[in-house]
RNA sequence: GCGCUCGUAGCUCAGCUGGAUAGAGCACCGGAUUUCUAAUCCGUAGGUCGCAGGUUCGAAUCCUGCCGAGCGCGCCA
């Protein structure tokens, strides 16, 4: 239900129909035109461009050609009038009975209104987090965590067949740090003195309990071993250790992958010869030289022939190196491989939700994908800006170095999922965002996290009243949805339903765009304009919720809010936030 | 030097992939008598959409060139 779009097949159904009886050519393209909600409300419910999109086409100057489909749309039952404006506008008015019917059938719907088939069960991989499994996630992480979730459920609800993934980069050069640190943390656990941690390793306490882990199950037969013998094995156990840590993290956001990728299995299957192999065969690969990089130039540069991709073949600035100088594969070399490996998965679509400070990878892994699918996959990276961590205006300490920065857990634990996960998706995700501990846990208009949830406690409160003022009264979805809406004539009222009716739009739009912060912005002008309605009633006595001598103009108003309430649960819902029913 | 992202009210930001007179919130100023919770609401003021061209019925949005900010720039991940 997307009054929009059915308006939108309406006008193009008009269209045809002139066609087919001669007012306009046949085989005119329709797809620049669109139905949408006018920013002016004097534009009227609904305005098309029809008109001025197809002047060239239909060779008619544009106030003839909406004269036309004005004509046809004015007959359609829904509509109360149609006028033509500005350079060939088509506004339409819808008729009151229309909006108000809206009512009923979005609490008929309830949290799936909104929900459409846009994307036609198509398969989506949404990679996101994808942290190195070297230590617990901290706020850096944070973001691109809720994005990303907020992100595989926004195209859930459009129709996508939704892969929520996690890749696994434990076959790096930091895993073995890991391991080291963690051997240290082993020796300490069977009674070793450790004073300091070596420098180059990680210093964290979270590696105590894997170490004395290590120790409970293997005893001592790795104390004064070389590296060589324990290595991999500790390895393998650390990895799996920060792996449980890092899941726990994301739980505590209610975050769940379906998919865990690990990039060794690329490494010990044959999956990165595999996929370099196809790119070989396309006649991508070769061996070259390539120029020393511009800027800053490393210390030990020298040149030397290298294997690499023609990614520039496909919009990168340089080809790329697949193999170190020792003949191990490059980080992008597994990267290649993964992307194939989703793509043999079946997935034309992918997302890769990474840091900000990654953006220069994008170009290079983009082109593997478009050489390894023959362009038929497409994958779009979304690159989230730094988070800056305050507290009330002043910047909140976070030292990395020193390996005492504010995780995830502390600032969950601090505010909460849904407070954590609400502002993280209040800005676009290519601008930096102030997280202030003192403001996303305030209780005032300023928090929007507040603001949209208490709107949503409100009307609780106000059916909990209703109960009481009307003995009996029945405020079940069930009842509502029959109340008469015919009673909800205020401009207002009429106007909340109306921006209301605006929901699957924005739904729609957001999963095209990618942009799940246009929820929160969205629930936050629908909060608005529920706060401002319920203020009138404080000067006008006869606009309240409840009004003590009318149980049907209260069962009317009720039904209002109640479908509100649907569609704000329905939005908290894709951002992963609980809605409140008190305060 | 090159690439990516960005530049919108004093501040923080939206702007529905090209629509009509560019919108919110904060801050400032001025208002709302016991209430379905004043945790909210109403009003005033605030703009060369970084600058200059171009594309077309129409540009904050797309293209080009400058100016400015952030990020990145062999084999690290």
């Amino acid at each position: 239900m997307n009054i929009f779009k059915d308006f939108q097949k309406n006008i193009e159904g008009i269209i045809l129909s002139l066609s087919e009886s001669g007012k306009f050519p046949k085989g005119m393209d329709l797809g620049n035109i669109t139905a949408e909600a006018p920013r002016d409300a004097s534009h009227g419910d609904i305005a098309t461009n029809a008109a001025m999109v197809l002047v060239k086409q239909a060779s008619m100057k544009p106030r003839d050609i909406a004269e036309l489909i004005a004509a046809s749309l004015s007959e359609i039952d829904s509509v109360d009038s149609v006028e033509i404006a500005g350079p060939g506008f088509i506004n339409i008015r819808l008729n009151d009975t229309f909006i108000q019917n809206q009512v009923s059938s979005i609490i008929e719907q309830g949290i799936d209104y909104g929900r459409s088939d846009y994307g036609k069960g198509e398969k989506v991989n949404v990679e996101y987090v994808s942290v190195n499994p070297t230590g617990p996630l901290h706020v850096g992480h944070c973001r691109g965590a809720v994005f990303g979730d907020a992100l595989a459920t926004l195209l859930d609800h459009v129709g996508y067949d939704v892969t929520k993934e996690y890749y696994i980069n434990d076959a790096g050069g930091q895993i073995d740090v890991l391991a080291r640190s963690t051997y240290i943390r082993y020796l300490e656990a069977l009674g070793e003195k450790i004073d300091e941690i070596p420098e180059g390793l990680y210093p964290g306490k979270y590696l105590i309990p894997v170490g004395q882990a290590l120790a409970e199950k293997y005893g001592d037969i790795w104390k004064g071993k070389d590296e060589s013998d324990w290595l991999y094995t500790i390895r393998a156990f650390a990895t799996n250790a920060m792996m449980d840590l890092i899941r726990e993290d994301l739980e505590t956001l209610g975050i769940r992958h379906e998919i865990f990728f690990s990039e060794l299995t690329l490494h010990e299957n044959g999956g990165i010869e595999k996929a370099l192999k196809q790119l070989n065969e396309k006649g991508l690969i070769y061996t070259g030289v390539l120029e020393p990089p511009k800027g800053k130039l490393p210390d030990d540069w020298e040149e030397r022939p290298q294997t690499l991709f023609k990614s520039t073949l496909f919009g990168d600035d340089v080809d790329r190196a697949l193999k170190k100088s020792d003949g191990s594969w490059t980080y992008f070399a597994a990267d290649v491989a993964y992307h194939s490996d989703k793509v043999d998965r079946g997935f034309n679509k992918m997302i890769d939700v990474w840091g900000a400070d990654h953006g220069g990878y994008v170009k290079r892994v983009q082109s593997a994908v478009n050489a390894l699918s023959d362009g038929k996959a497409e994958l779009d990276v979304r690159l989230c800006q730094m988070v800056k961590l305050l507290r009330s205006g002043d910047p909140a300490k976070m030292s990395k170095r020193s390996g005492n920065f504010v995780t995830l857990r502390d600032i969950v634990e601090e505010v909460g999922k849904d407070v954590v996960r609400f502002i993280m998706l209040t800005r676009k995700n290519d601008a930096s965002l102030d997280f202030d501990f003192a403001k996303v846990t305030e209780q005032s208009k300023d928090n929007p996290v507040f603001y949209v949830q208490y709107g949503h406690a409100r009307v609780y409160s106000v059916l909990n009243k209703a109960a009481g003022a009307f003995s009996g009264m029945d405020v079940s979805d069930s009842a509502l949805m029959n109340a008469d809406l015919s009673l909800l004539t205020d401009e207002s009222e009429l106007q909340l339903i109306k921006t209301m009716a605006n929901w699957p739009r924005i739904v729609e739009s957001a999963a095209i765009a990618h942009e799940p912060h246009r929820i929160s912005y969205y629930l936050y002008d629908l909060a608005s304009e529920f706060h401002t309605l319920w203020s009138k009633g404080n000067d006008r006595l006869d606009l309240r919720f409840i009004i003590d001598d009318n149980e049907a103009l209260t069962l009317s108003r009720l039904a209002m809010i109640k479908a509100f309430s649907k569609i704000i649960a329905a939005g908290l819902n894709i951002l992963g936030v609980k809605p409140v029913e008190e305060m």
